[in-house]
DNA sequence: ACATAACATGAACACATGCTGATATATGCA
DNA sequence: TGCATATATCAGCATGTGTTCATGTTATGT
């Protein structure tokens, strides 16, 4: 590689642009916060209502919304509705592989 | 498997204990600092001294020394010293992967 | 011992973040 | 239409976070 190839890949040498820091920095807030990571956790092989994560988790349903909104802005979960209910499930199999991954690396392993 | 196996590997399928959530959530709080990042993705190749990093990225030394301590706590960086100079060099692969990984993914792949 | 260079630390500030109770919206059904 | 269920949104509050200036600490050289 003589020239950079600047744009097809993470140029890991060049600076980070505003754009990418700003992505890369989201995403991992979004990890960053036990709730979320617990509302991520219990997604991983089910889908969930909004009340049954609550439940589950012994959340009020405020909190268990807003952050699915937060998680939603950042395509990291999506929902399907049937009736008045909704169904989260996870929309991002890189981000839930990380999730695992450092899961299991502070398990001990 | 019939019974959970419970601390042999992250059970998936069990809640996450405090600890587990405290330290999973520490490390992803790491990255999830646009100032952090930038100084990691740094370090990706080249080990630095502390005013290295501040004219490299244009930021206060002490601004720098803060979020090296951070990051040292965490063991995400280490340091070795030469004279009255500190050499900050990146001391997490599965950290330091899991960042490449997630910068490539944003730079539009 | 003194001065200097390199870095660490502390306090204060502005700002962001997460949770909560209350209220709004949306859907289904009688 | 009216009511109930499920979820979203809002405003307020307490707490957490990142930066900065000022100062402390450590190591080197004279």
């Amino acid at each position: 590689m003589e020239e950079s190839k600047k744009g097809t890949n993470a140029d890991i040498n060049a600076d980070l642009d505003e754009e990418t820091l700003f992505v890369v920095s989201q995403t991992f807030k979004a990890l960053g916060d036990p709730t979320r990571i617990r509302i991520l956790h219990l997604l991983f092989h089910n889908e969930y209502a909004v009340n049954g994560i609550a439940e589950k988790l012994n959340l009020r349903q405020s909190t268990v919304s807003h952050q699915l909104r937060f998680l939603k802005n950042l395509r990291l979960v999506k929902h399907r509705r049937e009736g008045t209910t909704l169904y989260y499930s996870h929309d991002d199999e890189h981000v839930m592989d990380m999730l695992k991954q450092t899961i299991d690396h502070a398990c001990h392993s």
